[in-house]
DNA sequence: CACTGAACCAAATGACGAATTTGGTCAGTG
DNA sequence: CACTGACCAAATTCGTCATTTGGTTCAGTG
């Protein structure tokens, strides 16, 4: 099983650290194995100790984003089933988005932040299959089965109209440019009703909702392993 | 009153229509006054009788697109008020965004065929004022005012949540980025019931219609005569 | 008077060698 | 054996200057 090396090495967790706060504040354009290095207080060829290449460290790092935030979910699922619900869900998908800053700025291509690495393709990977949208297509088929989404409409219409929503909901979280002009205190609140609206009201049978977190949970668990196998040492 | 330039001048248009083929086929980088003026048979002077800087013409020629799509709607409008419904104006709206080139590159900040007026201020100022965005910001008073969507719902979350479910759609539809995986044959049937599931049923009473397809068609001439103004001669 | 196209010139581009930087390596150290 | 830092080849940046490009102008033409 693949392992992360910050946890069997406080260098490689002061690397991760140096290079965050570094990539946080100036963006990867720019950003040198010796800068890391410095502030982390360790030599460069330490770094090469833990990832074979600067790309290595960078993607990594961004895959800990990931990693955290399915990491969070497992958690709150198993505390919480309840929050499998779409109307619960999504508003918690929009907000780790938001909270993740690697995981944002993928979501938005975000050229000064993540500089050649925003269209790399280890990068789209990762959006690819653990980004948001990926979360809500494996989830929307859980929600049909579970009377936790309306059935009377097609899957894939439904599909491409949540996707829509979550992007749009996304872009105007996220994004820099100011194609939205609207403005609202609790955005999760909206997107709350917003999905209900669109996939009706939720109507669980006993056993439904722990059902449902249980299959959210095994896919995390499925997507962290793959997860770990590409970002770990 | 202000008045295009085509209108009196054929060699105006000629310049128009050889500037917009030129643009969609290669993009506004590297595209110069010269090849402009030769497609269109003209000498290279004969471009500035008409347009004083080689960006009035560009801009102008995306006002253009903003210029006809509000015609379109102020004919549909006239021959249909129906269409006032937002189950119809909203597939429209993403119908007309789509088929105007300039309106979806504005839209989806397309590097390659803007270059450098893609951030221009003049273009930000066309699609804040004319987008689609804009026209929603309008359009959703006026619906609710006439019994076309719920109004159980306070207003700036209903339309932040509009706003976000269109600029998804609009994403999902003109952008070239595949964060979209699922498609689906007609993103206007889909966007109508999504729409409707948001704004509720639509309920108008005897001339509630007509009425809101008048306020449309008032606010569509008020638009028209201030972008005459910023693109006319 | 609509139109032309040669002429103008500011800005962009390209060439290119020197100087500097930087990702990655590895022999050595404590 | 985890870690260091001098070292190197490759890439990037810089400075400078000649050349070209391309937007704009305007005296002239039919």
């Amino acid at each position: 099983m693949a392992v992360l090396a910050e946890q069997e090495s406080g260098s490689a967790a002061r690397i991760l650290g140096a290079a965050r706060e570094l990539v946080l504040k100036r963006g990867v354009k720019g950003l040198t194995v010796a800068e890391i290095a410095d502030r982390a207080h360790v030599a460069k060829g330490t770094i090469y100790l833990h990832w074979s290449t600067r790309e290595d460290l960078l993607v990594g790092l961004f895959g800990r984003d990931f990693l955290a935030s399915h990491d969070e979910f497992a958690e709150l699922l198993t505390a919480d089933p309840d929050a499998a619900r779409p109307s619960r869900l999504l508003p918690l998908l929009l907000q780790s988005t938001v909270d993740h800053p690697f995981i944002s700025a993928l979501q938005s291509e975000d050229e000064d932040l993540l500089g050649v690495l925003t269209q790399h393709p280890r990068s789209a990977k990762l959006l690819e299959n653990l980004g948001p949208a990926a979360l809500l297509r494996v989830a929307l088929p859980v929600w049909r089965r579970h009377n936790l989404a309306r059935t009377d409409w097609e899957f894939d219409e439904q599909a491409y109209a949540l996707q829509a929503l979550l992007l749009g909901f996304l872009a105007t979280a996220v994004e820099r440019r100011a194609l939205a002009i609207i403005a609202v205190d609790e955005p999760a609140r909206v997107i709350a009703a917003a999905v209900t609206a669109l996939l009706g009201p939720e109507d669980p049978g006993p056993g439904d909702i722990r059902a449902t977190a249980d299959a959210a949970l095994a896919d995390l668990a499925t997507r962290r392993a793959a997860l770990l196998e590409s970002i770990g040492n």
